[in-house]
DNA sequence: CGCGACATTGAGTTTATTCAAATACGGTGG
DNA sequence: CCACCGTATTTGAATAAACTCAATGTCGCG
């Protein structure tokens, strides 16, 4: 289990949005620059280290968060205390949407990997949205790609056998990037994602190991044979 | 297997918004009298067997569905070729809201009980959103709210025993309703929901059945015990 | 070096799946 | 109205998969 942290001493500062490295990608791509400079609400960043909170189920943020590097976990618990991981929110992602509705965000949002974020107050967004239909659309397009991933985790990752679930996971984990390199989380993460125990997780992937559908290069970075790793996941 | 059966002839008539019975609880239940007077673009209205398909995953649909009665269901197909339920459309939602983003329906949508439906054109919302700030909110409160039941999905209908998915459902079926009864979908249907064989589902239901945790009224109608279902959903 | 956290492995048990058979049910046509 | 058909449900038995609980290994860090 990991302890809880803060990350009120986080805080890096403030962005310079203009020169964001992120630009192109972000909620705001399609802003032009005049519209940064009436920005009096400062955008805040900040870096979390593995294992802090960025938001709790229930709180009250007033805020969004675009995730500049790293990665976050939406977490949600069942009544007997176990927790089902529903998401994971990497590079150019957005989390805690929910806010711009008023709503108390819907889960609890862990660090997995060293995060950095800036922090989009409602307000701003708001804002900027009433006459921006560009980033009116992307906001919308940010909700279908939460909804499309959500529907993509029971499908794909909450169906089938382990071993065609972790596959497909660790597929899921290198699609974006060209590499076939990827780094793997703790087993019992994995267990929440795939709604299996630890031991099971950790089973499989040992057996990919042994396989080696699965190998490590450098400590936690592993290359996967993705055609095997496709026959699995789709037989 | 159901067979496919298009709505092509199911078409009712012209939608009639200013005296809609659902009006209040609707996607335009924030709009004045005067602004439907505006539409000429006109809403028809669909009744659709059990069975028929509403649209289907790839579809250019270029149309939203508010639903009036009955339930639909979301499916998502594996490679395999094997199904899985990822939602249930029932009264006063609305289905294909992807449509308003150009983008093609990512579900198929099947009628599980006879349904009626309203067909907003894409053109029509976005008309009306654009001077509205209240159905714009609206629109993003049905795109949380399905998230919010995705998410949902996955951390009670899709994790621990087969006994407490199907305790769950249940529970999910009756909980807006006063009543403790309601009508049961098809066992191959409750699999695909649940992640679990069909068999499994029957053998479910059928030992609940034994246990009196559900009693069969009229033919499809049954009244839960809801507390000794809650008690098995949750330990 | 040794501690603590995490990962792996083992053995036994429970649960779910598979494949097959039997039963119930709804609707149709005689 | 009843017999019959096709479909869905229920049940059975054997098998496979996943879970539980416990022990052992491994790695990084103070």
């Amino acid at each position: 289990m990991v302890k809880n942290v803060s990350f009120n001493d986080a805080r890096d500062g403030v962005a310079d949005c203009l020169k964001c490295s992120l630009r192109e990608s972000v909620l705001f791509a399609k802003l032009k620059d005049e519209v940064f400079e009436q920005l009096h609400d400062p955008i805040d960043q900040y870096t979390l280290p593995v294992g802090s909170t960025l938001y709790r189920t229930g709180d009250e943020g007033g805020r969004m968060y675009t995730v500049r590097s790293g990665i976050l976990k939406l977490v949600q618990y069942l009544p007997d205390g176990s927790q089902r991981i529903v998401r994971l929110i990497r590079s150019t992602d957005i989390t805690g949407l929910e806010s711009i509705l008023g709503e108390t965000y819907q889960h609890d949002a862990v660090v997995l990997q060293e995060t950095e974020v800036c922090a989009l107050p409602v307000r701003v967004v708001e804002n900027l949205s009433k006459d921006n239909p560009a980033l009116h659309r992307e906001l919308l397009n940010r909700w279908q790609r939460a909804l499309n991933e959500a529907d993509a985790w029971l499908t794909e990752l909450s169906t089938g056998s382990a071993k065609q679930r972790v596959a497909r996971l660790l597929l899921r984990l290198v699609k974006d990037t060209q590499e076939s390199q990827c780094s793997l989380f703790a087993r019992e993460d994995m267990g929440a994602m795939l709604g299996i125990t630890t031991e099971t997780a950790s089973r499989t992937i040992a057996e990919f190991k042994r396989q080696s559908l699965l190998v490590e290069t450098t400590p936690n970075q592993f290359l996967l044979d993705i055609p095997n790793l496709q026959r699995i996941a789709e037989d």
